[in-house]
DNA sequence: TGAATAGTGTCTCTAAGACACTATAAA
DNA sequence: TTTATAGTGTCTTAGAGACACTATTCA
């Protein structure tokens, strides 16, 4: 059917919704923010935050303003993961859901909003049974996170608004679980025109001598980038 | 609003559609698919192919079966490209559209189907003034395309079922914009693993000395990719 | 034979990984 | 002084671009 010969009275209803694939590194791991159900179906599980998009909204509009209503900050990256609409994927009715994914720094608290209550940030290796088809949305954004430190400056967003070189590395190991050499990491990042700009100042927070403090730079695109390699 | 606190009936209705983003190379240009709208609004204005997903079909479905429609072809690649849910892209009601991405070869012409007749194969350098926000689906498209062909194998989709390393090159050349150097792409190809097969036929169909057939290779992700990069 | 295209070899340069070494803090 | 982390320098190797050179066809 093309567009040429449809009349706007025989479209199929659906329901849109978005649905949010929001990151963070928390201690050691790589967590979702997660909201446990409170109805059926699939009550008591977890699900990926998220809900209707308004017929006055744009869809990346209501990405956004779920994004405030869960976690409390706006201005972080938010991007769109894709979209899934198996027609049974919400038991209920014909839902198709678009998904986004947004990198948070370690937030205080999953935040403020209504429904806070039931939010908690979970590590994505302990996720297991989410509510829907939140599974392979999560997973896709994990997959699109970890493919977008390579090239892109977004590992940054992981970060405060100043931060280390070694807290930088630390962020790209825990999310591509590997090892990284401290000293190729730092001769590399550094090196990458845009990347990161000095402030002058330095911490000891990480002990040992202190660490020169970084801000983001301006630039998007990694060049190089910083490809993906295990060590030992 | 989430999950949790909705019933099926105060969703607000939306129709879906898939949009269609087919690329092929046709002489010395990137050609997209469009069709000629019959109908108001944008009636005499070129569009980009798709239609309705139906009540029983996955998105991903919907597209598959446009595709079907568009070009009479099945099997070729397709990809989500993104969606688009601005409020009043539509004029007439709350439309969201998904678009994916296809790559064809060279295809005899926009064949078959109910509504060929009004589609033809557009320079994309050429387009102008698409219906709706097709121009910006049409340019992410593009993009897309472009970007895939330098860490995965799709350059060869725009190939018939055996082709010569030139015509290979020649589709980058083309979809990229730029000048090749035949020699190193020919070493760069050939060396990259799992990307060609050689037939063991050759073909003079180029002129000059015959030149090896290959057909792909299984492998999808390029590695070490090809960059883009430009030659006097 | 000459023009055209296919394909190989070689040089240089950039950047990656491995890792020795120096620098600066705290306990 | 020891320990921990920050940061630099150096060696080796892989791959990119430039481009000389050889190979094989047709007119």
């Amino acid at each position: 059917m093309l567009w040429d010969v449809y009349s706007p009275s025989d479209f199929p209803p659906f329901a849109v919704t978005v649905d949010l694939v929001v990151l963070t590194v928390r201690g050691d791991a790589l967590c979702a923010l997660l909201v446990r159900r409170g109805e059926a179906p699939f009550r008591g599980r977890w699900a990926l935050p998220g809900g209707f998009v308004r017929v006055d909204e744009s869809v990346d509009d209501a990405a956004v303003r779920e994004l405030g209503e869960e976690t409390g900050v706006s201005g972080l990256h938010l991007e769109q993961l894709g979209t899934y609409g198996e027609p049974r994927r919400d038991p209920r009715m014909r839902v198709v859901s678009v998904a986004y994914l947004a990198l948070a720094p370690d937030l205080p608290v999953p935040v403020a909003g209504t429904d806070a209550a039931s939010a908690s940030w979970v590590p994505v290796a302990e996720v297991s049974a989410l509510a829907f088809d939140h599974a392979r949305i999560l997973g896709d954004g994990v997959e699109r996170a970890r493919a977008k430190l390579e090239y892109t400056s977004l590992g940054t967003a992981f970060c405060g608004e100043e931060f280390t070189v070694a807290e930088l590395r630390r962020v790209y190991e825990i999310v591509w679980g590997v090892g990284l050499d401290p000293r190729n990491f730092h001769r590399k990042v550094t090196g990458v025109g845009g990347f990161l700009v000095a402030t002058g100042e330095s911490t000891s927070r990480d002990g040992g001598r202190p660490a020169a403090l970084f801000r983001r730079g301006g630039v998007e695109v990694l060049y190089p980038p910083l490809v993906r390699s295990p060590v030992a």
